[in-house]
DNA sequence: CGGCTAGTTGAAGCGAGATTCAAATACGGA
DNA sequence: TCCGTATTTGAATCTCGCTTCAACTAGCCG
């Protein structure tokens, strides 16, 4: 029999075990076999913790999705530069290639997201969140002098996590002609517009 | 017994009912019974005619993508002014509403496609055409003297084709804050941007 | 040390949907 | 009109994952 563990803490591994399972199988198509594989337990095991299968996987997205905002602002924590720290951010909202597992998992989401009003929340949030992260940058940099913004914060922001997002999914697809760094590209040429900026990549990644 | 049909004819109803029966029931949670249903048939008939059901999928998709982009073309074909064809083609891009079937499919493909190649290839044929198009749009709208162009036609054409797949993405989520005029509105600041021009809405639907 | 309980197993039983196929039948052609 | 065949049916079968639950056991507490 595999090691016991107390409620709280077979709670969190099975989180971790269905976000696994998630990024393998599908963010619909996944199995309650499969994940209870990835915990090293048996099915029965995983329904005595989650007796709704719904449930845990919100919460596995919903984990996620928090670890995927995290990374980010841990990113350009260290940043003091205006407009260095646009790039970077910019950079850590697209996925590292077609097999970037989380950014995966979102854009399924977001598939989902139609018949699924719960997954459709947790997206919504997730954009508004970055949304606001974008808009402080922006009105950071702006009261500094390093950004002439030529629309309000609010619609800039929105378009630039809306570009990352959609460039996302085509990164995702396997798009031929774009690749991350193309993709890095086409949004600086948006933000160059807005923020009356040249932001010349640093070449610090 | 329903009526037969030639083995062409069948497969343009099964193609059809594939595609509403997906509408309905999720492009990936879709059940060959319901598929069937849909066509008048049993589950015996349809397979007679698909034996790969996945097969028959990928038609419906490819003829609804299709679809999506004559319809495109057609509302702009009348139109002879630059600005006035950009708008009317932006607007045609994003859903009617969170309920929009056709684009709401085309979402949930998006979805699949980080695991589907077939998929993947789809949208991205579909991307690169959309691109074209206001490629198309954007030169003849520079060469006529109505547009300045601020970036090379790709670079804003692009741009625009992911704000839209970004926005219709919101839009089927029922995003609180962005409905489908929010959506143009954001859109159009940034194309205002790139083309010098203020992009007036004629109030012409 | 010995009992109690929470956590886990594994097997049995369901149920939904896919698959198969012999039989039935509608339709085109002679 | 009648035959031959392409199309369709419907029932039997198969598959696979979910659900249930009695039995088992690891670890805690007295």
């Amino acid at each position: 029999m595999t090691q016991r563990k107390s409620k709280a803490d077979r709670r969190l591994d099975l989180i971790d075990a269905a976000h696994r399972a998630m990024i393998q199988h599908g963010a619909e198509g996944v199995h309650l076999n499969q994940i209870a594989e990835e915990a090293g337990l048996t099915s029965g095991a995983v329904l005595y913790h989650y007796p709704d299968l719904r449930e845990l996987l919100i919460e596995a997205h919903h984990a996620g999705m928090e670890r995927f905002y995290e990374r980010r602002m841990r990113k350009i924590s260290g940043v003091s530069d205006p407009a260095e720290k646009l790039i970077i951010t910019i950079r850590s909202g697209l996925p590292d290639g077609p097999d970037d597992a989380g950014v995966r998992l979102l854009c399924e989401l977001g598939g989902a997201a139609g018949r699924n009003r719960v997954y459709a929340t947790l997206l919504t949030t997730l954009f508004d969140r970055q949304v606001s992260m974008y808009q402080t940058i922006l009105e950071t940099g702006a009261a500094h002098g390093f950004f002439t913004l030529t629309q309000d914060s609010e619609t800039i922001a929105r378009n630039l996590v809306a570009l990352e997002d959609a460039y996302g999914y085509r990164i995702i697809a396997r798009h031929h002609s774009i690749d991350p760094d193309r993709a890095v590209e086409l949004i600086l040429d948006y933000a160059r517009l807005a923020t009356g900026n040249p932001l010349r990549p640093t070449d610090r990644r």
